[in-house]
DNA sequence: CCAATAGTATCATACTGTGATACTTTGACA
DNA sequence: TGTCAAAGTATCACAGTATGATACTATTGG
């Protein structure tokens, strides 16, 4: 469900971070839900439990999550409004996508293997009856 | 054409060393084209020259590059074969391809415009066939 | 041979990411 | 009501490593 490589040049605490970030944002997370306790996702992932620890904070400083003392961190919204002038918004979302485009020819894929895993990709996260990432 | 965030939390080598590989793999770099001298990357990026200079010699040890002292760096190879086993090579494109829709979400567009976003960067870097063509 | 250009080597520094360990709050239940 | 377990927090230390300043070496052309 949440995975970090450790031996990436990204800090293990960004991917965690991240990967929250992520599966709110794909919607496997929802309001109401429970993270798991610090300790049990280090212990999972093979980590300090205090590298959790502070990237639920940060989580919390954003809003995505309320946590408290003894009783667990629940995430409390759905969407996160992205940081930054809509430029730059755009900006990370095509380096982004330019970042996968490449990695998938990396992989070797054929084209049609790429677009045929990026559909699906788009059926499983993104249902399309909405048409709208949701204003809040 | 290639560009950092200081800010960001991924160190600025790897972002140089990610963005020039992406751009080999993508095809905007060719074998016999010329890297930027480092002092000039350096100066454009508001970064220390040794930071560029890491990011090319790094590049040079992946066999993507040669570079010559007095001479400058150019690109030798137009592909490189992803480090690990499949399954891992495939693991990573995963996560880079759900961040990526993940992004998409983020930055509220329609679904849609996200299909569309993704078409167009296919046929901008992954021109059908053997076009080779290269795109700029 | 000199100057300009390009990469390299060395050294220092600061940061910051991570980890060990101990503490506090909350809630369940005997 | 007291105690224990579970959950997050606070503090401190440490290592690494990313970055930067500065000086050096190689290559090329006039």
């Amino acid at each position: 469900m949440l995975s970090v490589r450790l031996d990436s040049p990204v800090p293990i605490g960004e991917q965690i971070l991240a990967g929250v970030r992520a599966l709110i944002a794909l919607g496997s997370l929802n309001p109401g839900d429970e993270l798991p306790p610090v300790r049990q996702l280090a212990g999972d992932l093979g980590v300090n439990l205090n590298t959790v620890a502070r990237a639920y904070r940060a989580l919390e400083a954003d809003g995505l999550v309320r946590t408290a003392r003894g009783r667990g961190t629940r995430v409390t919204a759905a969407t996160e409004r992205p940081t930054g002038s809509p430029a730059e918004v755009r900006a990370r979302l095509e380096s982004t996508l330019t970042a996968a485009v490449a990695d998938m020819k990396l992989a070797a894929l054929s084209r049609d293997d790429a677009a045929q895993l990026i559909t699906d990709l788009l059926n499983r996260y993104w249902p399309d009856a909405n048409q709208k990432g949701e204003p809040s």
